[in-house]
DNA sequence: AACCGAGTATACCGTTCGGTATATTATTTG
DNA sequence: CAAATAATATACCGAACGGTATACTCGGTT
């Protein structure tokens, strides 16, 4: 494993278990095996850490999005596949989930607010256009997007945070168990 | 105002906007108008500073889950008497709530997890009951109280979360319908 | 052979961290 | 009034913080 890798790989465990604020460069460094100047060599800074963790980390859960958050008249199928692919994702970078997870309310004038909210965004902007395009499908839904996409997002973290605690198992047949809560929720 | 409010005002404001970790003593008393010894006279330290934050803010919303969250017989009704009880706490209490969200999925190792975890508690003890006392009138919900005191705590704090950001209102309609939601998504 | 740039180590910077020893001032209590 | 107790200030502690100046190693290029 390469010294950038390490670091990555350090930081993400030690952010995960105590948060970025609590952990500091040294620990990190030492854990990696490397020595502070390399870490600055790589990423500039802690918070450019942060960033780049995250961002390398994100890539999959946005390219997931890409390919399955894109309405094509069912609006139940499209929110199923996102649910799958967001379950998915989750079991497949727990640690990094939890890390996301720990920072979805973090203080908006913290660091690592700023870190996530570029990815939040995006996510947002991704299940917004969902909703959108469902609209001429589901006229009562008009104007709501916005809501709806916070509201979804909102159960599938819900869920998941239950699942990484070992509340419950991510299986299929929550993912319809969600979708159908989430769209009685809507239309009545 | 004393100076043991002032310190806790100061310290409930600060650690709402950028977080416990990144806020030192020496901001707070400043902050509060105070000087440091004064802060380790009543709080000990840092630490116990949070959990005294932490524990006097919350007997309110531990009250109400004391008058509210008893089972009489009719769950639905129950249920809504518990989320419009949270709502309003949450909207009596904006800043602390903000703040207790934010520490709702924190590191499991991190000093602010510790502080939470006993208010955590409480709070799924006295929910968990409420469908322990449902499951005769409940038939098919025999041991899953666990899990549905977790998912509904996730969907008030969903919907708190967005209504402290604008995303929503609280209002009497909304608490209806997530009671409704949640109910249709345990029994289908 | 000379050079270059990426990667890395040693040793250090000034600042802030949480916390405290000591002393002084108010405030209560006998 | 005197004694005790609570509340506060000055000044300081060692440790850890994020970050860096400098120099060295080393594989590849000219």
């Amino acid at each position: 494993m390469t010294s950038r890798d390490a670091i990555l790989e350090s930081a993400l465990t030690l952010f995960d278990s105590r948060g970025y604020d609590a952990v500091g460069v040294q620990e990190i460094v030492e854990t990696a095996g490397v020595t502070k100047p390399t870490l600055y060599h790589f990423f500039g800074s802690k918070n450019g850490l942060l960033e780049t963790l995250i961002d390398e980390n994100f890539v999959g859960l946005s390219q997931m999005l890409g390919e399955d958050a894109i309405y094509h008249g069912d609006l139940t199928l499209t929110l199923q596949k996102i649910v799958k692919g967001y379950f998915k994702f989750a079991l497949e970078n727990r640690r990094y989930y939890r890390f996301q997870l720990s920072l979805w309310f973090s203080p908006p004038e913290s660091e690592a607010f700023q870190a996530v909210s570029a990815i939040n965004e995006q996510q947002h902007a991704i299940l917004e256009k969902v909703f959108i395009d469902a609209v001429a499908n589901h006229g009562n839904m008009r104007g709501r997007h916005k809501v709806y996409a916070a509201t979804f997002l909102g159960m599938i973290n819900t869920y998941i945070g239950l699942a990484l605690n070992g509340y419950v198992e991510l299986s299929d047949q929550l993912v319809y168990q969600i979708v159908h809560q989430f769209m009685h929720g809507i239309f009545s």
